[in-house]
DNA sequence: CGATGGGTTGAGCACGATCAATGTAGGTGG
DNA sequence: CCACCTACATTGATCGTGCTCAACCCATCG
């Protein structure tokens, strides 16, 4: 199972290791997809901008809610989650998922104070930059700015969406829009085959992204499963009618801002 | 009654007229409210990229979804609201509420392209800022490009919060919530009085927000009243209990970033 | 081998949707 | 000044999606 593979190659690699060529692919990437014109001087700057890599363990707490970290994460390999904590009986909610190459609390450059936590959903290799490295590019490379700022909005917009679907969508549509948007993500930066790509993730974690109960969640798998729209076996989703699940879902990957320009 | 007042004060004007000082203090309010420390200088530059300022009925669209705006708006005074509309029936679901001082589509300037639509719930007397001019900002003034850049995440933190109230808390407590946040956002810009603010709003518009239907909005709102937290008569909300109301909704104003800091 | 974490199934219940009427206040024209 | 209209608020009745509780299954792993 390519999952496995993966995560192996990761555990092998030493636990701190100095950021180089290759280590960011994910996010270079992700950076380039919405702005080619995007100098490679400053795709190199941000680079530069790693501090150090760490190899952290699923269940991680990444950055605590009310906390005020000096410095922001770049998953490179694994999948993270936003959440906030529930007033009454402490269960996480998910507020969105990130995969490799998210610059996930990006956001504490500016805010300083988050307002939700971040966690580890399964084995991550992620890499640090110092808030002072982000704020040094803020003064001197206006266009990676841009490109910075443009990557935290993407980030909003997949809020909104999940918004609407929380208000909009029924289960099953909301469900079959996760898996849209997730598959869309991920193949961006290389992370899916034709129609099929890797979920790590329990049926309780993606209960808890979409906000339904367990076993809602579990139904709702079954439904996709029986009207033959995808299926879900060892880890790995397969999409079988694509067009069919994007039109449940009425997903349309404008919000992504998937698309190549100046910024 | 003060919202009339207000709105014929606005009627009044002319309508396009030149900034001036004291038309955007509700915008360099909130921008001072997060760093004080910003320099005057930029607070002008802020202004001084106002290119035009119109009056705008109630009802109208400031930006259709999916539009490629080449400028982007502050509302100097009345209400919007971001909109997806569904697909089903048309109708529009709303995402997040503006109010005076927001720089409502700032994430256009990056985006390019927006996901969702904007339209104005009351009167507005809103300022254009082109893109050109914001670029020009963030060329040369990254102190107010990064609290720009704040602004747009605080943006995203609120939708989180709807997105966290949507999934985990009941409509009694959403809306409890709602009506927290928004007596908050509006103390700040000096739009409420000791316990009470305007709530230009159709108990259809409030709905739509919280995603209920008219109907449950309605009985959502007795209840309110029934335990004297708050009443809401001819467009102005009393607050009663405001600790009671507070706790009942679970609201922390900490995501909206008031603090004062150094950004 | 039993323990554990995930997935699955069933039964009953409740929150909030929907449909349909009715109430009420402001605004307009005869 | 009243009759009417419209927009918004309110009420009642019924229905359905998704929750809760509780049990059971199954694979993996120590």
């Amino acid at each position: 199972m390519a999952a496995k593979t993966r995560l192996s190659k990761v555990r092998a690699s030493t636990d701190t290791e100095r950021a180089g060529p290759g280590t960011a692919t994910a996010a270079i990437r992700k950076l380039r997809v919405r702005d080619s014109s995007l100098h490679e001087s400053s795709c190199t700057r941000f680079v530069e901008a790693i501090a150090r890599i760490r190899i952290l363990p699923a269940g991680t707490v990444l950055v605590e809610e009310r906390q005020r970290p000096g410095e922001s994460t770049v998953i490179l390999e694994g999948w993270a989650a936003r959440y906030i904590r529930t007033a009454r009986n402490g269960a996480e909610q998910i507020l969105t998922l990130n995969l490799p190459g998210d610059f996930i609390d990006l956001q504490s450059f500016p805010l300083k104070v988050l307002d939700h936590g971040v966690r580890c959903l399964t084995t991550c290799r992620v890499a640090a930059v110092p808030h002072q490295a982000i704020r040094a590019i803020t003064e001197t490379d206006p266009h990676l700015t841009r490109v910075l700022w443009l990557q935290t909005l993407v980030d909003a917009a997949i809020s909104r969406q999940r918004l609407f679907s929380m208000a909009q969508r029924t289960a099953l549509e909301h469900a079959a829009h996760l898996i849209c948007e997730l598959f869309t993500r991920l193949r961006v930066i290389g992370y899916a085959d034709e129609y099929s790509f890797e979920l790590p993730l329990t049926q309780e974690q993606l209960a808890s992204t979409i906000g339904l109960s367990t076993v809602h969640m579990n139904r709702v798998l079954q439904q996709l499963r029986k009207r033959e729209l995808i299926t879900w076996q060892r880890g790995t989703v397969h999409i079988l009618k694509w067009d069919d699940l994007q039109s449940l879902a009425s997903f349309d990957p404008a919000y992504l801002s998937l698309h190549d320009e100046p910024r």
